[in-house]
DNA sequence: ATCCGCATGTAACCCGTTACATGATTCT
DNA sequence: AGAATCATGTAACGGGTTACATGCGGAT
């Protein structure tokens, strides 16, 4: 049934969907307009995609005659199936790489945000207590690297500096996001806490 | 003479053969073990683009038997041409695309360090101000989103705080940089200014 | 004698980009 | 009437990943 693994492209397309049921060009107008668009995935990516979650059986496609008038423009609509869903789950629930944490940071941001619907709050801190750990550990390698490569030139050092500030930053936003995840009562629908 | 453009992979292995004649094996080492290494090209990858630069004049491959046996391992050092020198000045020229600048940030922080070689100090201090208005513009328009979009979720908006508080702290490396190379005599070879 | 690191390469597969194509609907 | 937006799609092309293949040299 599984054949090869999801694109990333693939699967967050799954997530958003699984957010909210959308056409191809909900899915287009989500990229253009949010901060997500650092990406703009184009037609001839965007399409076969979707036909091939939808073959695999994770997509399901309803023909959409959404509008006003009589039978307005063919569109479909993509809903998750159960498949759909438990291939999305998994995905969120895949543990952070240490190895390649710094590559992966755009794609756990993603997973982050899509988190909130699908797990409970104290597996979002733990997470983020990965996220943490991997980021303190690549920093701490760019620093000594910093310290031990002699480099003669002005430059090299100059734009290390500038991944250890940024990586740096990023470390202290996940502290801060724990903190203030901790800190709040449970009004997450999956939440198995109590409501008050 | 110009088919289509280079790939910003093939930029940068330009940009590293310029800086240091190369093998490809040398190339492998030098992303494996710099921190450039968040992106490890694999053979498959490697040696076609070496051969795609060669077949356009960009490169010239010597057969080396650089070890101290009679002729010891097969291997070829790459040396840039002249029109390997021109295309690669050329790439390091190109103006910042303000509109790209969040996916092309690691671009220029390769273009940035292999600057150091082939431009005067006035240009470099030029594309950092490039850079810092572009990563302003960037930052404001990230700002403003978080401003006016009324998110009711809690994570798609701590989201958002992970890349205004990493883009500030580029910007903040952006303006700090160009104070240090303004504040500096010129002691770089391709500097105009006089040596003393 | 064997294993590991050096060093280069090839082939299948698949995905994304670019560019083009097609219609329907709404706005001016 | 014509333009812009909605909405989906296809074909050519090229490049990357994965996996495999090869052979030399030095170390255990």
């Amino acid at each position: 049934m599984a054949g090869r693994e999801l694109t990333e492209f693939e699967q967050v397309l799954l997530g958003m969907i699984a957010a909210a049921p959308s056409t191809g060009y909900d899915l287009k107008q989500a990229f253009a307009t949010t901060p997500m668009g650092i990406y703009q995935p184009s037609s001839g990516a965007l399409y076969p995609a979707l036909r091939r979650l939808e073959r695999r059986g994770l997509l399901r496609a309803e023909p959409d005659s959404a509008g006003n008038g009589p039978r307005s423009r063919r569109r479909f609509v993509y809903h998750l199936t159960e498949p759909g869903r438990s291939a999305h789950a998994a995905w969120i629930r895949r543990p952070v790489n240490p190895a390649t944490i710094a590559s992966d940071m755009p794609l756990h941001l993603m997973r982050f945000v899509m988190m909130e619907w699908v797990l409970p709050r104290d597996e979002v801190l733990a997470f983020l207590a990965d996220l943490r750990d991997a980021l303190a550990a690549f920093l701490d390698g760019l620093e000594r690297y910093a310290a031990t490569a002699q480099l003669q030139e002005r430059h090299p050092p100059l734009a290390l500096d500038h991944g250890i500030a940024t990586y740096t930053a990023g470390l202290a936003w996940t502290k801060r996001t724990i903190n203030i995840l901790s800190r709040e009562p449970a009004p997450g629908r999956p939440d198995s806490d109590a409501e008050a």
